[in-house]
This record gives structure tokens, sequence and C-alpha cells, in this order.
DNA sequence: TGCCTCTGCCGAAACGTTTCGAAACCCATA
DNA sequence: TATGGGTTTCGAAACGTTTCGGCAGAGGCA
């Protein structure tokens, strides 16, 4: 029988402020949201016998007839990293304020977990996902989506053949790069990001081309995978140390992380070893995180307009929604722009 | 008229899936369910017709006829601040472990938005609600809930009349205190949270308790308003060093700030000022956040189990909502601990 | 006065489920 | 062949809204 919880939800309903007005439940609709010809006078009593009941329309009973409700879901692949705070202030904000709820789902970089929130998502009749963070295999579960009338829209995953918000990843790492190299890098490792990862890859890309469109020497010893943690980049950079000197490549004088939260750890691996930075070794990250303003030496990152491109991605889902297939969807690519902070900076060559 | 969207949600029901497997409604409903007794030979036809037609049933329709959902709400203060990201994801995980969706409201620290996301989940009818971080005024909101059976958990507001999760504040701030006169502290000024909040005045009448019962000194001069940001640290430590050492008061040789965030902001004007951490002046945080570790020198700093604080509250409200008025409802108090790093560290006297 | 139009209100149907009581079926027993 | 009991299936009602067609009454015009 599996008898499961008491939740009585014997909330006031329409037919309650109905009888207490003295009209039919259809007039009492009608008079409650404005949309047809009610008098006056029946419109008040309406008014007067919601407020005093305090009455609260049911969502639920409402999407059921009109086959459409006001949430959106957003998927994300890790609520803990900071690139997703912003975002998710941005999404929230502007559906908020449009009268959507938020459904949450952190995937945690599962394609399984990802697959499951989208069912749940679809069982609640979203009216719009916005997927976040970056699906790196079966990109095929969103697509389906597209069939049962609910939009999409995703950040950073402009390779799905869906309305997308993106920033230019390889632009941003050779912004980084260059900067580097104007303060006087020549010898420039990387430390990339999660294997199969598309803006990992792209930042990866961005960086190999820069250094051969300012002649700069690359050397595969100066690339070490990491994850986009902190503790990745601790690690990168030991590994960094330890091969390049031995070896055939000269011991960098810069490195760049794809994102700031390596950047930190490869700061903090730095320190540890007694390394002075930025006149030894400089670093940047890409991302812009609130924390790179704090660590030792404030951190020079190419800053992503993290809340702009929640906002972006809300708006546009919005748009479709309401505005059904007459809209058109354009998808939008944001600007970043280089944020130069001490580690970089003075005390350089 | 208002002519929204075209949301054309014409996904398969449970009629086509009763059409093709030839049989009723009801029937199709019980052997989707498992609920009742369906023969096996029917049972599996159902089944199979549900597959291939990819049958997603309407959570919507469902939560209408059961009166109830599987939905919670989450309201925070702001999403931004760290200390909500490991709780959210906490939350997150004990929900959509259970099937639950979980919509998330960001108040931006507003009671006006509160009280508004509040209507939202009651009108979306949520099962329970999980509310964290600090309503400072308008604990009213909240308690009108009870009348209509949704559950409602609190986090760090325990003294709303609501079953809660928290952590002893006041104990906190004391082991904070305690860690910095054994490293030899002496005259300890605080960086003190908002106003009105309640953790942050809890945590300032631990500091104050803690200096009464160990005999150290306490002045007035040393005790300046934050607001729990690392930018209202970094004004803090200004205001501090200004107004001491040629007023009544000696300057601090320690500071305990009532937040990580005002902490970090702490040790970045310190180091402006070339003033040495933790030789001259040690500094410590409440909170435990992540950004604690990266910082220079790293932040010594009294953890709370955050991620154990959503889990726990989402665990609550499950046995609430599922269990319904049988289970009783103990609000737990989580444990802090002292987490020692190099800001009141190596180096000192 | 009679007819028409407009305004304001109402009843009923529909949305997609679950659930409950009753009908239908099967087989065994009398 | 009837009766009965147990299993399986079905039909209908219900959940709380919105919406549509229609109906009553008021007022305008001839």
């Amino acid at each position: 029988m599996e008898r499961r919880g008491e939740q009585r939800t014997t909330m006031t309903t329409i037919k309650d402020v109905a009888k207490r007005a003295g009209v039919s439940v259809s007039t009492a609709s009608v008079a409650l949201s404005g949309r047809g010809p009610v008098s006056e006078a029946t419109r008040r009593r309406v008014l007067e016998a919601a407020k005093a009941l305090d009455y609260r329309p049911n969502a639920i009973a409402r999407s059921l007839v009109t086959r459409r409700t006001q949430t959106v879901g957003l998927v994300l692949s890790d609520i803990t990293d900071p690139y997703f705070h912003e975002i998710t202030k941005g999404v929230e904000h502007v559906l908020s304020a449009a009268g959507y709820a938020l459904i949450l789902a952190d995937t945690d970089r599962s394609a399984a977990k990802e697959r499951r929130s989208l069912e749940i998502f679809e069982g609640q009749r979203v009216a719009g996902i916005i997927l976040a963070g970056s699906g790196t295999e079966d990109e095929a579960a969103p697509l389906d989506l597209k069939g049962d009338g609910i939009a999409v829209v995703t950040i950073g995953r402009h390779h799905a053949g869906l309305p997308f918000v993106a920033v230019d990843n390889v632009k941003a790492a050779g912004q980084a790069v260059a900067h580097l190299a104007e303060t006087g890098a020549r010898r420039i490792a990387f430390v990339a990001g999660p294997e199969g990862l598309l803006a990992a890859e792209e930042r990866r890309e961005g960086y190999l081309a820069a250094l051969k469109e300012r002649g700069l020497p690359s050397c595969p010893e100066w690339i070490v995978r990491g994850d986009f943690t902190p503790q990745g980049g601790h690690r990168a950079v030991a590994e960094l140390l330890e091969r390049c000197g031995r070896g055939a490549c000269p011991e960098p004088d810069a490195i760049l992380a794809a994102n700031d939260q390596m950047a930190i750890g490869v700061l903090k691996g730095l320190k540890e070893r007694g390394i002075p930075v930025p006149e030894e070794i400089a670093v940047a990250g890409i991302g812009g995180i609130p924390t790179g303003e704090f660590v030792d030496p404030p951190l020079t990152t190419v800053a992503l307009p993290m809340k702009a491109m929640g906002e972006a991605a809300a708006g546009m889902l919005l748009e479709m929604i309401e505005g059904g297939r007459r809209k058109a969807r354009p998808s939008v690519w944001l600007e970043t722009h280089l944020l130069v902070r001490a580690s970089t900076g003075a005390g350089r060559a």
C-alpha cells in the first residue's frame, strides 16, 4: 500500500472565494484574473473575498488546464563551482522577476544524473530548461527535449545544436597569452582543463594558436592536464616544475591556467616552493571569480561575464516560451575582458 | 487578451498508453504504479507500451489528485555567498535522491522578496520549505506557512519557533578566541556582522563571553561592524587601525572576524599596510569556506559543517513530509571544529 | 411594444491523473 | 448446471482551475 505522508493540503480554493462573494466559480476566476468582462461591483467583491480567505491560486490546477507551467529547470554540473554562482544568480533574478519558479538540478558531472534530472523536469512539465556546464558525452539527451515542446537554452555548450549563450574561449585564452607576452613572458606553460570538456579544449586551442601567432615557442612539456579544481592546479604545478628543466624544455616564465580555480592552486604551489610571483613566474587564469582578488598575489585573469550569461540565457528562454515559434532565437556571444592584477604585474621585467 | 506563449505540451498521456496496451486507463495506472493487483501479462503489456511511447507521467495531474507534490522550496538570502554553496549542495543531493525537485529562491536579503518567494512556493503547493539564511525582521511570514500543511525547516534560524538545524555560534566564536589566546594573543579585536542578524549577534556574544571567561581585556574600540563581505572586512581593518593606538585602546594583536569572507578582507587590508600576519597580528574567521585555504596566509577558521547542515535539513523535511504528524521533529545542533592554518600559526610568539 | 445588441454572469467541459466501488471473469465446488 | 469466492479489469468521480457557449436582463432604436 505504501501509505505515505499526510500532507493535508486543504487550502482555500476558488470555490470558497466564489461562495463567499456570492458568484459562480467561473465568474470568480474571470474576476481574479481580470481576463473577461466583469462589473466593477462583483470584481471588488471577489477580490475582497479572496483577500479575506487568504486565497492562493493553485498553480497546479491552473497548469493542468492551461497546459503551461511557470517553472523552468536549471541544470548545472556542480553548484559548488564558483563558475556557476553568478550564472545561477542571473538566471534566478530574471526568472523570479517574471514570476517563474526555478528548479535546480546538480548533476555532479555525471551524465546519468543529468539524464535523470531532465526526466524529472519533463515530469514537472517545466516550460523551459537551461543547461549550464559542460556535457562531455551524451549530447543526445537534451536534444530529445525539443520533441515535446520544452524550450531549451544552453550556456557554454554551443556545439549541441541548441540555442546558446557563450563566450569565445579561444579568444579568451588568446587575450591571456597576449597579456603575458606583453609583460615579457617568453615561455608560457598551460594548465589544461579536463579532457573532452568543450570549454577546456577551446582554451587550450586558443593558447596554442596565440603562441603560434606571436611566434612564441611552444613545447609539449609545458602543457599539463588539470581538472578545474585548485587541487588540480596545485598538482599541476608540481608536475610542471618536475618535468621541465631537466628535459628538453626549459622552465617556463609564465603559467596560464584554463580556469581561475586552477590558477589559484598554481599560486599556492609556487608559494610553497618559494618561487616569487610574478618576478620569476607570472600567473594568469580565466574566469574572473571573486576569490581571485583576494589571493596573493591577486590573480590576473580574463573575466567572463557570468551573471550576464545567466541573465541572457534566462531572457532568451522566456522569449522562446512566451513568444512561441514566431520569435527567432538568436544565440549570443558575450565579450570577455582582461583583468590585470598583480600576479602578472608590478615587479616584472 | 494577453496572448501568451505557444507551449504546446502535447506529450503522450496515460490514455495513449492504455489504448496501445488494450486496457482501460485505470488498469494502466495501476500497472504503472504497481499499486494494485494486475496480471503479469497485462502489466508487461502496459510497461511495454509506456516504453514504446516514451511515456512520462504528468506530475502535475498526479499532484492535483493526490494533493501532494514532490517539490520542496529552498529560500536563501544570497546564492553568491559561499556560505550557501555547500548547504545547497547537501540539500539538493538528499532531495534528488528521494525523487524530489528543488525550487530555489534567492531573496537578496530582502524581506519583501522572501515573502514573495514564499507566496510562489505556496502557489506551487510545495511539500516543504527550507529557510536558510537569516531573517532579520519579519519572522512572521514563515510561521504563516504552518497553517496550510507545508512542512518547514530552518537552517540557522533557531529562534523562529520552527524546527531547525543549527550550530552553536556562541561556542564557535569561543573556540576561535580560545585558540587565539593560546597562540599568545592578548588584545583580540572583532569584526562583527550585520546588525540584527542572528548568527552575527551570537558570534559577537560568544566573542565577548570568551574574553571575559579568560580574563582577557576587552575594549569597545576593538569591535567594528562589517557586513559579511570581503569588502566589509577590508574597510573594517582600516577603521580599526585608525581608531586604535591613538585613543584609549592599544592596537590589537589579533583580529577575529565573524565570518571568513570578512577575514579574507582583513588579510588583504593588513597586507596592503605591510603588517605581517601572523607575526604582528593574527587573524581568524568563522565558516570554513574553501577559499580560506588559498589566501595568504591560509586562514585559520572555525569550520561549520555546511553540507551536513543541508543534508540534515533536507532529511528532516522529508521525514516530516512523508512521516506526517506522527514523526517527532527533533531539531539538531551540529558541531563546529577549529581549523588551524598559518594565519594564526607558525612564526607567532 | 417589439426586436436587436451588448453586458455580465453562469454551467459544463476539459486538462491527466488516481482511487474506489462494482462488474466481469475464471475456476472450483456443490 | 448453478453457486460462490477470488482475482482481474473497468467506469466514474474527483482534484482546482480556465474557457467556451449560451442565457438572462438592460438598454437602444424603430
